[in-house]
DNA sequence: CCGGAGTGAGACAAAGTTGTCTCATGTGGG
DNA sequence: CCCACATGAGACAACTTTGTCTCACTCCGG
């Protein structure tokens, strides 16, 4: 029977995000598959890793498209965007940290569109003196993503429990950029 | 001459950070020795990154009894800590995103007691009302990793300046680690 | 000046990974 | 029922990385 692509990246990203460097038999057993099979699918070990990126990419524009964040309060759509983004933490977190897509080769332009959300959000949110304007945007969207990542991370170990992600996550950023209240 | 075995450490630190898969005639020709040396200095990869481990373990324990964490306001300790950290963060950042070290054989047992005191801080600030209780200390404490490692990932591509790394991660994690005032 | 220690360069086999191929199976649709 | 198609299993060569070894060179101290 017909293989489905997506499940075979999803289980792809749930090892990887583990073991980075997997081997492809690897991937494919987890995959439960075989290595001709995943073969078949994706040319090689960098078309998989691609199109890992590809599925990470669209699950965040997705997620930025969701979150409507250039709708009411910057807080509100700072929490809204997190909630949208929990489901592809992993994937993102394994994203984040393989370094080694940026080497040398330009990187994808949807990071780029995605950076620009993120950051456009937290200028936003500083505009309407909802942020403090200490932190810049960039480095709030470096954080988001460190965030996420270690979310995912700590709710793998167990260290975090999974249904308190999103709270861990958003109210650590957003304590940390919402202005403080004049004492 | 003698080669520094540290300078070689620091060397491949710096470039496994970029690069994690880096071979092992990459990690010599940056630390401008040979292939031949390096193996020398290091059994193997395994050693090398054992190595790594050390040498991050003991920077970390350096810094927290640097930072006297026991001693005056959680708030200001959390500051002093992220400022003795500061130069260990590119090491940090890799040995956190690195989980390969901890694939199958036990975790050093450094690492064990370098979370006790990040966890015993924040469990402390909690106590004296300085932090929130709703963020628990041991999601301060990934969320502590995860934020040096984003500094540093930032800072070594432009993205923050260097000189704002400890201002950035501080006032980020202790702005919502930090219970707020009453409206 | 000389000897030894440390180094660089390169050769080499072993091991692991990858990409490709073939062949048998079995499964679903026509 | 039967065929086409996707898959699983395995073989295979090419490539990369690793670990080890040898040899020549250099530099420093005695």
């Amino acid at each position: 029977m017909a293989v489905d692509s997506e499940q075979v990246l999803r289980s792809a990203a749930a090892l990887l995000t583990r073991k980075s460097t997997a081997t492809m038999d690897e991937v494919a057993k987890a995959a439960g598959i075989s290595r001709a099979t995943l073969h078949r699918h994706f040319a090689g070990r960098d078309a998989l890793v691609r199109a890992l990126e590809s599925l990470g990419i669209a699950e965040c524009e997705a997620a930025l498209d969701a979150a409507r964040t250039e709708e009411g309060p910057a807080a509100d759509a700072v929490r809204r965007l997190v909630r949208a983004m929990e489901p592809s933490a992993a994937l993102l977190a394994l994203l984040y940290t393989e370094n080694q897509l940026f080497e040398g080769e330009e990187q994808n332009e949807g990071w780029a569109r995605i950076d620009a959300g993120l950051t456009a959000l937290f200028r936003r949110g500083q505009e309407s003196g909802e942020f403090r304007i200490d932190l810049t945007p960039a480095w709030l969207t470096e954080a988001l993503y460190g965030l996420l990542a270690s979310g995912a991370w700590a709710v793998a170990e167990g260290r975090v429990a999974r249904n308190d992600f999103t709270h861990m996550i958003v109210e650590l950023l957003l304590g940390g950029a919402l202005r403080r209240e004049e004492p």
